[in-house]
DNA sequence: ACGAACTCTGCAAAGGATTGCAGTGAGCTC
DNA sequence: GAGCTCACTGCAATCCTTTGCAGAGTTCGT
């Protein structure tokens, strides 16, 4: 193994062409002769040549490097997310930097700021940051949204109200007609369109929804929102996500209310200890490392297309799971 | 906002100085007057100036950047390491390239020797390739390994046997004589050295370990231990992690065997996931993000030092937190 | 008052890859 | 066979920052 790394003059000097011609080789090849091209593919290959990534971006001003800003890497939710995000810009050949926020809103700003001099792109999974802030974001540098949308600003979002829909039909036909609702925080986007999504799916189908409240999206958020569920007289609960519905059934049981035999409990998301939690949970499954692949789809249409023409948005669908954790309506 | 983000010269320029003085202002302070630092420091100050990583590498030969390889990210242990390395990196003003690996073996040979090229070291999380691989590795690349050793190359290991220990004293104070140890892959480095610190720990205090076999180290793995656990007839069983231990509970308790009752079970890691487990699992908490944290730090020690007068490892130390799922042993 | 010793600053080269422009040679047309 | 086109290749500048070396200016000792 060679102590200093081959550089494209190596490969130039041991193919006897200029560095130019090996350039060419490696990123416009029909505009090489045919042998020449073997020629350098030999050498390339003879002295295991990797571009230099830092040369490169200097002169194109690409780095080839995506930055990928989330809230929290050991929320389940988002480790796919960045899984997906991850896989599909290997395949691009792009390096993903990550940065972990700590749900820290206020550093967020910054540290994209600062990311975003390194990278060509990010993309940024932010619940909760304001529409003002994501603008100033977007202002100068090239974002995707994951799983919120804002005015002007390329993203990937879920439809939210159909995977409400879809929830509540479920718990109608099984009898339901009074369903709670355990919002997320306040100003998280999905809570808002969650919660719309339910209310007009239920009003739809001619139930009655109940808010209780807003709380943290984990475990605890739903162990604190369990006695207000209860206390609605509700006979089923949908929650912000998975975290606060198995937090949920942690306090049902702890209080002794069968699940589903008194209250059915449906969460969003699917993260894989839903399927483990007892009983079973009920959820509706977001695609999460599609999420994160079409993120870094978006974003790479966005770079190759510096004049906006294009408008790069997705959504997605979510996929309702049925689990142990619902169950027909008891008799009054 | 400047559409092209301001270089080195346009703040040479705005301060009055040249590029040389600024680059100094920047790096080596001490070196630079007080007055002209203060100029410089204005101008770079108003200009938002941020310097080019890329113009920086070519010519330091150093890239700022770390990765770091990991067999799954939605793996909560590793998501909690990403999270310390990548809060830790960050501290030094170091960028992480993450890599999920998909625990494919194979590929992460070839993957990191890629890597290795645009990184100035690498965070390698590889509990199953073989030591081979790893030198080969380790010879062209500046290394750190996580949760696993291997001779001659810098790692952070847990202290498997004292953990192992804690475990084994718990169970024997609750009168447990018959443990059973269900392994994690065979390949595996920490299940080769936890199921060897349990037998120890247990020969210790005379009692008796059986062991049930490798499986893999998740949920379904759990699942398909705990039948064979249930035969050996031991009061209780430790686990390869929690996330088995976790699946070995949900096979118990479908089947209707009581834990603790019947059997105690205990975990290693502590998952966020097991303290939201029916019973709350009690395990052998590992420090993860400062794993994670170390490992950078190591990296760090071992890039400021390349003529290698220091030996960069590191062992960290397991807890006990005991939960609900270890109780005193049944009457024979 | 002269030289030495410093302190601070600028010049210029270097690092590796890309790309506009120009040059070479072959092939073709008439 | 002269002139033209076309395909291919090389030259050289460029991207931005760092750093060895040298120069300018100041201070201090004698």
């Amino acid at each position: 193994m060679p102590a200093t790394p081959a550089t494209l003059r190596d490969v130039a000097r041991l193919a006897g062409v200029s560095p130019s011609t090996v350039s060419r080789t490696l990123s416009m090849p029909a505009m090489v002769n045919a042998a020449t091209r073997a020629r350098v593919a030999a050498a390339v290959e003879q002295l295991g040549y990797q571009p230099n990534r830092a040369a490169r971006g200097l002169i194109t001003g690409r780095t080839g490097t995506i930055g990928l800003v989330v809230p929290d890497l050991a929320n389940p939710f988002f480790a796919s997310v960045v899984k997906g995000v991850q896989a599909r810009a290997r395949r691009s050949d792009v390096a993903v930097f990550v940065a972990d926020t700590d749900e820290d809103e206020v550093a967020e700003v910054g540290l994209v700021q600062a990311l975003s001099k390194q990278v060509d792109g990010i993309v940024l999974c932010s619940p909760r940051a304001s529409d003002a802030d994501l603008s100033a974001i977007a202002e100068n540098t090239n974002v995707v949204l994951v799983n919120r949308a804002a005015a002007g600003i390329p993203g990937i979002t879920y439809d939210n109200e159909e995977g409400m829909r879809q929830a509540v039909a479920h718990l109608v036909a099984l009898g339901h007609r009074r369903i709670a609702w355990v919002g997320g925080p306040a100003t998280s986007w999905s809570t808002q369109h969650r919660g719309l999504g339910l209310r007009t799916a239920v009003e739809e189908h001619h139930a009655e929804v109940v808010a209780v409240g807003n709380f943290a999206p984990t475990y605890e958020g739903g162990m604190a929102a369990a006695d207000q569920v209860v206390a609605t007289g509700a006979t089923a609960v949908v929650t912000y996500n998975d975290l606060v519905a198995i937090g949920l059934l942690a306090r049902l049981h702890t209080r002794g209310i069968s699940v589903p035999g008194v209250l059915s409990v449906v969460g969003v998301d699917d993260i894989a200890m839903s399927r483990m939690a007892r009983p079973a949970l009920t959820t509706v499954r977001l695609p999460k490392q599609e999420a994160g692949r079409i993120a870094v789809e978006l974003l790479l249409a966005l770079l190759d297309d510096p004049d906006g023409s294009i408008d790069p948005r997705g959504t997605l669908h979510g996929e309702l799971i049925v689990r142990d954790s619902t169950g027909p309506a008891p008799n009054p």
